[in-house]
DNA sequence: GTCTATAGTCGGATAGAC
DNA sequence: GTCTATCCGACTATAGAC
């Protein structure tokens, strides 16, 4: 039996279509919440206002309507940052851009990185899907349709940092780099309760979003603001400091 | 019903304590690869050669073994790194440390960290059992445990960064400085199949993380390098790279 | 398209023999 | 202390009425 994976037809049962946009809000918070398997599907169809067979109708199961709920999420983030994505692009391919120009271009992404996984650039119970999924993935179907949305912001900045350290993007340092900065948004999504805590905060608000993007700005500054030193300097620095 | 929590008397019966710790291993290793709620106790008792019952007699029940796990590894983590946290607080103590030495206590810490969450410091399904607790506790006195064995890491890593920063340790610049450098590491943990792929990479092998401690070691030093610019200059720099 | 009823499976916990 | 047998609740999925 095929599911009724398109929209609906023209006539009035486009009261189909909108169960299952319901269901699939649903999910993605269900799911956030509790991941894949401590979720119920009866929890879904309550939280929609929907039948409890109506998963089977529209999507063939509990692990389609799982894979529906990442495209979802993949979509929403997609069409959010393609405008800063693309901005990041033709500044990298801009041969005029000067150094602080591509640090700044680096700063605007990771700012929108935060927005989306500290601040409300979703709702919590999507960040919360998307994190998990990030983290171990239920499925690789889901999987992929998160992990092409966050690839680009990836690219994006490896090719920025490339032309700031004067290395191809494939570089591993420079992939390294790339991963250091967004490490600086991660660290509070895989230990929330500890980082909190840490810093004596309650929530990641407004306040505290904007001293961990100033901080990070001046982080990032710092990473990529001089041209490296060659690598015998460097190799000497590193040995000094040992001793 | 009281349940065996210490250990056996001085009789034959300490067939009961390698029962028991059996279990706390199996439990570690399934949990971890699994989650809580998709780990079955005939899962554990299986791996462990032990009886479905034995749980519920030594234990009481799946969550008191979940916590016995999360001690387990929390004594595991106490034992092996008490010693490099011990050199790290007599130098944040030492009032003739130069720079260089501070910033190499920091890189000390951070070694000791990927060893433990990337490299094997720490078995594999241990070091899942730890990311996933941190990440979303299953309960408080597990999280605490685990909080209580991190916790001083951070407390170590941000009382060097004061010294370096001129800052009190708790100052939040200080701070987040601090969860920046951890960051370091979890970002790999937070999306471990991600950066595998961004980087080329098929696993956390000796050579990588070889890499990943240089550059995070070049960046800690440029992060740390250099006394921060007095409040009015940085906002001076901030603002020229707006524009 | 939506609903009720129910089949079939699995997992945690307990009783009681040994 | 360890084992077998069993209960009970929760869940996904399906059949079939409307």
């Amino acid at each position: 039996m095929v599911h009724n994976v398109g929209m609906a037809g023209p006539p009035k049962q486009r009261r189909s279509e909108a169960t299952r946009e319901r269901l699939v809000t649903a999910a993605i918070e269900t799911f956030g919440a509790d991941g894949f398997t401590r979720t119920s599907t009866r929890t879904v169809v309550e939280r929609a206002g929907a039948n409890l067979v109506s998963i089977h109708y529209h999507f063939g199961g509990k692990e389609q309507l799982y894979c529906a709920a990442a495209e979802h999420i993949a979509k929403h983030i997609h069409d959010r940052s393609a405008a800063v994505l693309e901005r990041g692009r033709a500044l990298s391919r801009d041969r005029s851009a000067s150094r602080d120009a591509l640090i700044e271009g680096v700063c605007a992404i990771y700012d929108e990185f935060t927005g989306i996984f500290l601040a409300g650039g979703l709702p919590e119970g999507w960040r919360q899907f998307l994190v998990r999924e990030q983290m171990e993935p239920s499925g690789t179907t889901a999987f992929r349709s998160l992990f092409g949305v966050i690839r680009p912001f990836f690219e994006c900045v490896s090719t920025l940092i490339g032309r700031l350290q004067k290395r191809r993007p494939s570089d591993q340092r420079v992939q390294l780099t790339t991963a250091f900065i967004f490490g600086h948004v991660y660290v509070f999504r895989t230990n929330p309760h500890g980082a909190l805590r840490m810093l004596g905060w309650t929530t990641f608000g407004p306040r505290e979003i904007a001293a961990i993007r100033t901080t990070a700005r001046e982080h990032i500054g710092r990473m990529l603001g001089a041209v490296p030193p060659p690598a015998s300097v460097a190799r000497g620095r590193r040995s000094a400091e040992r001793r």
